[in-house]
DNA sequence: GCCAACGTTGGC
DNA sequence: GCCAACGTTGGC
């Protein structure tokens, strides 16, 4: 099992909302960047993706779980992206801010830090671990 | 509100 | 095919 990242603008589509969406999950769609997508693509089924709020909150608030692989995203007019489904698993006891993340010296190679705008991106298993048990989740 | 990073577009 | 201009994202 591997861990990812994806971020949401709590405005457009938030944790409570992806929560509210319970077992049946959501597409997660939208995606129009390369590198993000070639991370869609390596998802596999039962992966764990952390689920982060960008802008106005900066901080990963819980882990959602992929329930369905990489497939054409309808929403792409070129019909060359992808998507998949999640759906929410755990909420974070603790949500592990941005400023904590940058803090913590294990942590300083992700891409979250590394590479701001990117919105789709893996994280290793040790990263995982770590941020897991910042977020009282161990 | 500003700015840096970076992807995309269009003129040449 | 290069590069300037522009748009978007997201942190501060």
């Amino acid at each position: 099992m591997r861990y990812f990242l994806i971020k949401s603008e709590p405005g457009v589509w938030s944790w409570d909302q992806m929560v509210a969406e319970g077992a049946k999950g959501t597409h997660w769609n939208g995606v129009r960047n390369h590198q993000a997508a070639i991370h869609l693509k390596a998802m596999a089924k039962g992966d764990r993706c952390f689920f982060y709020h960008s802008n106005e909150e900066r901080q990963i608030v819980g882990l959602v779980q992929v329930i369905k692989t990489a497939y054409p995203d309808p929403t792409d007019p070129a019909g060359r992206f992808v998507m998949v489904d999640v759906k929410a698993q755990k909420t974070f006891r603790r949500p592990v801010t941005l400023g904590q993340i940058k803090a913590e010296p294990r942590l300083a190679h992700i891409s979250l830090v590394r590479q701001s705008r990117l919105s789709v991106m893996d994280i290793d298993d040790a990263a995982a671990a770590l941020i897991l048990e910042m977020g009282g989740m161990g």
